[in-house]
Parts: C-alpha cells; sequence; structure tokens
DNA sequence: CGCCATAATGCAACTTAGTTGCAAGAACAT
DNA sequence: ATGTTCTTGCAACTAAGTTGCATTATGGCG
C-alpha cells in the first residue's frame, strides 16, 4: 500500500515507457500490503473497468518486464506461483515474507518484526549476489483461529 | 555428500518402511552437494542400474512422502522447480542456498560462509513458523568467469 | 500354504503457470 | 502518409506436477 508512488514516474525512471496498461499493472502491485501472484494481478486488472481487458500474455510481458527493468521483485513460492512486490527502494524498505502453509498466502512481513543479519557473506561459490529472499513458513493467525 | 547417513534408519525412524525405491530417492539426495530437482533425482535414478526403472510418478510420491514425514525440504526456486535437500539435523545444519540467475543451478552454502541471524521474529501476521528459508541470488564463480 | 486386506507402483490422461511465434495494431518521427 | 519500431492479441505449445484407476507387491493369519 503505497500512496507515495507515482507508478508513471517510477517507470519513467525505470527506462520504461509509462502507457495505459503498464501503469495499471504497477499501480495494482504499488497498491496490495502483500505479494500479487499473477493470477490475482489478472483478476484485480479485469475487474477495472476503466479500460480494455488486459490480455493474459500482455500483463506476463509487463511483469518481465518490470522485474528486468528493476521495478518488482519476483518471489518463488511453494505453491509453484510466482508473485510480485516491490523492489526495495527509499518508499519501499527491503522485508521478508511469510507463507502460510494453510491458505497458500503469502504476506509481506514488516521490515521491523523480523530482522535477518547477514552477519557474514563470503563464500568461494559464489562471487556475485543480486538479491535476498528470506521466506518464513508456517501458519498465520487467520487460520489458526479457524 | 553424507556417509553418516543410513539411509535405511532415517526411512524407519521417520516411521516409513525402507523399500527399494525409497532408499534410492533418499540416497540420492543425501549424497548431493546441492538440492537436487525431481528432474535430476529421475535421472539419477535411472541411471543406476540396480533395479528396476523407478516411474515419474513413484518418484513425485517418494518426494511428497519424505517432505511430510520431515526428512527432506522442499525448496522452490526462481525457475520454478522444486528442490530437495536433507532436513537440518545433527548430520545437516541449517544453511542457506544460492541459486545462479546464469546457470539456473542451486547450490547448498557451507552453514559457516553465512550466518543469517533472526534477531527478532514476532508479527500479529502469524503464529507459528515451521520453516526458515534464505535464498540468495546471484552469479556462481563457475558463470563469472566465463 | 492359500486367502485376504492394505500398501506401493505404473500408466495414461489431465491441470496449470508460463512461454513462443506470428500476425495485427498502436505510436511516433520524418 | 508512410515507414519503422514498439506493443498487443491469439492460438498453440511446454513442462512440472497431479489424479484416477487398474495392477502388483507385501504382510498377516487361519
Amino acid at each position: 500500500m503505497c500512496q507515495s508512488c507515482n507508478t508513471s514516474d517510477l517507470l519513467q525512471f525505470a527506462g520504461i515507457k509509462p502507457n495505459l496498461n503498464r501503469r495499471l499493472v504497477l499501480d495494482l502491485v504499488t497498491g496490495s500490503e502483500m505479494p500479487l501472484s499473477s493470477q490475482e494481478i489478472l483478476e484485480l486488472a479485469l475487474s477495472r473497468k476503466e479500460q480494455r481487458a488486459i490480455n493474459r500474455v500482455t500483463m506476463y510481458r509487463i511483469l518481465d518486464l518490470l522485474v528486468e527493468k528493476g521495478l518488482l521483485n519476483r518471489l518463488s513460492s511453494p505453491d509453484r506461483t510466482d508473485r510480485y512486490c516491490m523492489r526495495e527502494s527509499k518508499n519501499h524498505p527491503h522485508h521478508v515474507h511469510f507463507f502460510c502453509e494453510h491458505c497458500q498466502k503469502m504476506l509481506c512481513l514488516p521490515s521491523k518484526s523480523i530482522v535477518m543479519e547477514p552477519v557474514k557473506v563470503e563464500s568461494p561459490e559464489f562471487s556475485r549476489i543480486n538479491s535476498v529472499q528470506v521466506l518464513l513458513g508456517g501458519v498465520c493467525r487467520a487460520c489458526d483461529s479457524n
């Protein structure tokens, strides 16, 4: 949920022409407090009557583009569908995710609720690290109280 | 690569009858220094001439079983195929994984090469945590030197 | 041993997220 | 207006994993 992001500017800044479809997709992701699957994005997009229905493939391509240009993170999840959330930036601090094994929902945890500190990071195995993903698996409150 | 695991005992202990197929699958995973995809497991299994070829579906079911009974971790990865590694235990310390965005290989990082400490873990969002997965994304040595 | 119940396997068909190739439609500059 | 390049839509495809159901072990037990 980000009011402070002007998605049109974000796109410009990333070197992407901010057309309707792209703004729509980015709006949906910035507007969500949890990472969205492509299916969720498509449903939300289609439920917006403002414009002609967006095509599934077009959406996939836009998501690819936004990830490639560094605006979105693509998160792999145990239910085998990718999810998308804003890439870390001033307005969007790095945070970890929680996956509920029961309802299969993924949540962004506020960056203060868990802090993982990379105490030491070095290995002959890799030469460059581009991303760090932390995924907690468990049962969410809602499911636990049922 | 674990010489210290007797897979037959492990299976017994987990309450699973240690038949040929199950020992084979578990042997392959304990015997590998990196998490294996189901495809890799199948290939390795088929290349072992000792027994009748294992069926794809059987392998999937065995993997499900081993995960369910707590012997294996199922890791989701950016290339959308699950991988399997030993669940943390005395012989198998908790460790993080590295995914090479170039060659799509996943590596187990020795537990000493990176230490992530959960400094604080609490949130109204969840009530129970069953697993913590850390995945580094980047480029591995082998790919970098090409 | 023969008989039965249960567990494990194999096979074919299915599901589903995501991809690809190609043709049709904008967008935009000259 | 015309040509070039970017964007979209459609249909067909790919590949990992799943399901239903028939077949084959496995393990009691009289």
